[in-house]
DNA sequence: ACCTGAACACCGTTCAAGT
DNA sequence: ACCTGAACACCGTTCAAGT
């Protein structure tokens, strides 16, 4: 096995660890008013602010200490390394997630539909508040309080669309794989353009100019044509939202199906 | 604008550029029968040999100089730099996925049922096979011949589906974006598993010994603990059926509606 | 307890030469 | 036409010191 620069710590994950909550965030100290010395929560917050104005593939230690006006090491005593860096980051941002309250006694029961709306979006919302985010969300175990309790409240949601047991966990794949995807895209999209220099509409023309000779293209031709006419925007709202009603409607058809 | 690594060139895709083919592959030359010189192809094929058994992480362009035998810098000759290359090494495994003959007439028009899954199915293969394909395909226009011919097949499937045609690229997003992210976490699952130097049932059982004495987190800890007994690979092609099925009977559901 | 400096083993890529 | 060598501006991280 080559030993390359990170190969010494395989370990699966931060929040696994027992290093998770073992630098602890630094009590305000009563004693001095001094705002100068650094603090996790002061690291992750300057991590996020760079990576949503930089992107991932800028992004890195030396930069991140020179934002916060000091030494490349200084952030190495806060945290033990960069991968764990970005999985607080990460777990950090899915806090932004609006989810239903717990109590089910307050909401209706048939209310899962617009709670599995509403999760979806927000988790849509966050992947392309974030771009970095959602490709950190493949590299690590998503472990985290924050991670963990989105999951939890998407569980909650799907138990009462009254699907049988052992069924709600493909089902809830399907709508939260879909929603990853989607918000992936479409970050990663408006990224794009932001690094390119051009905006939307003159990439979309590249690629429409390059495709547009191309008989063997069949109907993507038209569906790229789709997007450079028009109001994007509202295409890609339709599109999100047919994608919806589609996963519901055939969560309502399987939970009355006589297999369910 | 900070001037990074590579600032330079902020070319949408290696397919838009005038550059896609300029290289061409080299002509077997008939009166040498030397096979020590590079080409194109030998260098893709190395590339994703190197992506397959390292990881991306891992994978640089001096590595892959030193797989091939040669000076870093030889491999320049053939590609403009590393993003053109893993762009084309993306595209070409593209071509793994089956994808149903294009010849209506051959086929049960109610068969695109069966065609859909096949699709998804296909995808996910490659995705499992390649876990480095996943994160360049958000990372890249995948505007290449073999992506766009399985977007090609894509889309005519969904249209046999006989969806109102505005409605078909949104149902497609929910099955395309539902593979995508399914074969993502399950591949990115094995290289961690692999990366880590533990096999899956450890890790699995590391999660759950973090998680079970968290009883904020719901059903969670039962989800996880279906994963840690009995067979998993079972549950995940459950799993993903079932997934898939929802999305058949969502769309079957939606075309038989009246606002359709 | 918190931060620095120098150093090591890596990167992608340019540029000027070699054959 | 194809490949090399030296160099530049970066990385993440270790280790030994400083205060």
């Amino acid at each position: 096995m080559p030993t390359g620069p990170r190969a010494a710590k395989p370990q699966a994950s931060y929040w696994l660890s027992d290093r998770a909550g073992a630098k602890r965030r630094r009590e305000p100290e009563a004693g001095s008013g001094n705002g100068a010395g650094l603090d996790l929560d002061r690291v992750v917050r300057a991590t996020i602010r760079l990576l949503d104005a930089e992107g991932l593939a800028r992004f890195s230690m030396r930069r991140l200490a020179a934002a916060l006006g000091v030494t490349p090491m200084s952030v190495y005593w806060y945290v033990d390394n960069k991968d764990d860096l970005l999985e607080i980051a990460l777990d950090e941002i899915n806090g932004e997630i609006p989810v239903p309250p717990d109590d089910a006694t307050t909401t209706e029961p048939e209310d899962w539909r617009g709670q599995l709306r509403a999760l979806a979006t927000g988790y849509r919302t966050m992947l392309v508040a974030h771009p970095w985010a959602s490709r950190l969300m493949g590299e690590y175990l998503n472990a985290g309080p924050r991670a963990t309790a989105f999951a939890t409240a998407a569980y909650r949601v799907i138990r009462r669309a009254g699907l049988p047991e052992d069924r709600a966990p493909g089902a809830l794949a399907a709508v939260h794989q879909f929603a990853y995807g989607f918000g992936t895209v479409e970050g990663r999209w408006a990224e794009r353009c932001r690094t390119a220099g051009t905006d939307e509409d003159e990439l979309l023309r590249e690629v429409f100019d390059a495709t547009r000779d191309k008989p063997e293209l069949g109907g993507l031709t038209g569906l790229i044509a789709r997007h450079t006419t028009g109001r994007r925007d509202e295409l890609r709202e339709r599109d999100f939202a047919f994608a919806l009603d589609v996963l519901i409607a055939g969560i309502d058809a399987l939970r009355d199906s006589a297999d369910g």
